[in-house]
DNA sequence: ACGCTAATGCTACAATGTTGCAATACCAAT
DNA sequence: ATTGGTATTGCAACATTGTAGCATTAGCGT
């Protein structure tokens, strides 16, 4: 039994955690650890606030703008990806090894943002001349199964 | 006096913005009609700032929430259409006759948005069971051809 | 010309993100 | 283990983008 202390939640992976931060240079805080092992941890983006209540959950001490540094580090190292939502917020997921840029499917109705791994946004493009293409993001709306079937009100009528 | 020959560059265009209006049971306003007008007369999409500069230099009395619940309307009505942008402002453009859904390339140095017809985001795609796909947003984000060579340091490029 | 009420123009407020700066706490060197 | 330099934090103030309530104005059918 290695686990002997008293320790929360979190046996050993935020050993994981801790190294991602340490080899990309950066000082391993308890914010940092705890906002990756979140991202680790969850099969979709997360938006700022879900990643701040999952931090108050853990009791680790923060404020918005702590959150708002320690993600804009994480994307500037590589390490998170932004995604912007329809709504006006950011979610962040893991930039993982095999996992590549996918779209994603924004639930109009209950905000849910899930990754669509294997629907690659980055199709041939015909750029108009002297563009330069960075990336694409591709964002379905619509209603996931869960709010199910509903009545269409959606301002986009325009199948012509 | 309005017999006057203060000719504000559009003779008879505001006839047709009117009659847009009309044709969805709206009250023809001097926001309204300036703010369609605004919109048929570009190519690409316009934020909320922008229309509201186009707004005032044709001296229209607005402020912000007028504006945005004009768009409203006309988002409403199905006249124009809202976009996300990267940033965290919509943009409106026309939804015009021939015109269908169309992917939009977004520079990232100056934040200009220009359309990209041709480019139909509403791929096939295979959603999960039961989720209910509604409308897809495909945006490209890069450099636009004014912003060019992206040896150019950010600075040198301003808003306008 | 009149009256009903859709639309406007305020003022306040909400949500999301940024900036400046002094205090803290990582962590490498001792 | 202690120490010290500095990367991060925490707080307060601000910026941007969009909403809600409500009294006033003005479109338009009569
Ligand atoms: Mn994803
Ligand atoms: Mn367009
Ligand atoms: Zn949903
Ligand atoms: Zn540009």
């Amino acid at each position: 039994m290695r686990t002997s202390s008293n320790a929360p939640a979190s046996p050993q992976p935020a050993q994981a955690a801790r190294e991602i931060i340490t080899r990309h240079g950066g000082r391993v805080t308890r914010t940092r650890v705890a906002v990756v092992e979140a991202l680790q941890g969850s099969t979709q983006p997360l938006s700022h606030e879900e990643l701040g209540a999952a931090l108050a959950a853990i009791d680790i001490p923060h404020d918005r703008v702590t959150l708002y540094r320690a993600l804009d580090w994480l994307v500037e190292q590589g390490i998170a990806r932004r995604i912007a939502g329809s709504d006006r917020a950011w979610r962040f997921e893991m930039v993982r090894p095999h996992s590549h840029r996918h779209a994603h499917f924004h639930c109009d109705r209950c905000g849910q943002v899930i990754c669509l791994e294997g629907l690659q946004p980055s199709s041939r493009v015909n750029l108009p001349d002297g563009f330069h293409l960075d990336r694409a993001e591709l964002v379905l709306h619509g209603a996931c199964a869960t709010c199910g079937i509903q009545g269409l009100t959606p301002e986009t009528t325009d199948e012509d």
